[in-house]
DNA sequence: TAGATTGTTAATCGATTAACAATC
DNA sequence: TAGATTGTTAATCGATTAACAATC
């Protein structure tokens, strides 16, 4: 029954990738080498060699014994893999504090996370530009939406309002949301949803600490 | 050699626990309800249950058959094994976009998060105040940090600096790093670091999403 | 009581790590 | 050449899930 299975990467995989690649690109900037070895890499991300060789083996690139991987080939590859190398209009919803924060941030906009418009209810935030993103009001969604060809919304609004703004998206067209509310989102089964929770890596610093605690 | 091995939690339950609290809270709040069973806590995470009972095993609080778990205890002892029933004082350094926005995050300054100062190197932000927290030029860290009494420093400042900075916080005697730049830091032994990294979150977004693609 | 739920022990699953031949 | 590095296959490790008796 299975025909040439295919490897599909897993999630701790998947995650790592973002650093491999920021660790390639700051090498070809400052120190244009050619080649790049997974043992340099895995030194400089606290990681085992191996681990990276595994990781940079589903991108198909090979890499060539005593040098490493080409440098540049293997950025591109990764970025493919990524799907970074293609642009992905999006929206982001809640121009709040942590919703600014994300329209401003350079490297989602270097890797394809093109924010063409905001929404907002707070009707001061509304009708003005939010680091060059136009805002709109929130009530105007359903007007303003279809026309932007957006396939990505970034939720960044009070968790009580999340399942209804994202019922109200999803029927604009939406196909994959960034959820950074603490709400679990009931949506039809073809829409993506990934999950941010900030708690979560303050929860393993708080758990550090208190191991390490001197009362 | 092992005389009673303690129970240590392992990463992925300390990074669910924050969530059961706050279905657990937001029970507390809404419906009032005296006990919450782990199918309940299950459901509303998208989790399974025999997980959800594993991860509570941990707090020591024990369930009731047929009731679940007593509400009020269970939310106490979450808070007890993740050291959130502590102040813990803190500083944050790089009032940025991100950096602002933490500041203002209110479920970090409800569980034990206390912003006392940040610091930056724009003198435009110096001496005015982010959120209620006083913003303090960094060329002045070694003199403003030590009597503010802090263990904790949140690190939202340009990759690129963040050795250095870390250097200093350390030398005046920060504990804790939460380091939201690129950069891996090498630090002493007794300074407990975590790294969060955005844009691994967005990478999991983005295969997602390469994967439903229509072209 | 019957049935849902807990809590523990065992089985499974999946990711990391080790081992090692191939190669530049 | 010698030695570092790749890439593959196998072993290990750790987390999730299953099984099931206990219990309310």
């Amino acid at each position: 029954m299975s025909m040439q299975k295919k490897k599909l990467a897993n999630a701790p995989s998947i995650r790592r990738f973002p650093s491999y690649l920021h660790v390639i690109q700051r090498h070809l900037g400052e120190k244009r080498r050619d080649y790049l070895s997974a043992t340099v890499i895995a030194r400089e991300l606290d990681l085992e060699a191996i681990q990276v060789r595994k990781d940079l083996s589903i991108t198909g690139i090979a890499g060539t014994p005593k040098r490493g991987y080409p440098s540049r080939e293997l950025a591109a590859a990764i970025e493919r893999f990524l799907g970074w190398d293609t642009v992905n209009r999006s929206v982001l919803v809640g121009a709040g504090n942590l919703g600014s924060a994300l329209l401003g941030y350079r490297d989602f906009k270097e890797h394809g996370l093109d924010f063409v418009a905001a929404f907002d209810s707070d009707p001061r935030k509304t009708s003005a530009f939010v680091h060059g993103v136009p805002v709109f009001d929130i009530a105007d969604l359903e007007t303003a939406l279809p026309s932007l060809n957006a396939r990505v919304a970034v939720l960044t609004i009070p968790s009580e309002c999340a399942q209804s703004v994202a019922d109200r998206l999803v029927s604009c067209g939406i196909e994959a949301l960034w959820n950074f509310t603490h709400a679990k989102l009931d949506l039809p089964g073809h829409v993506r949803v990934q999950k941010e929770d900030l708690s979560s890596g303050y929860a393993m610093l708080s758990v550090m600490m208190r191991g390490s605690r001197k009362t």
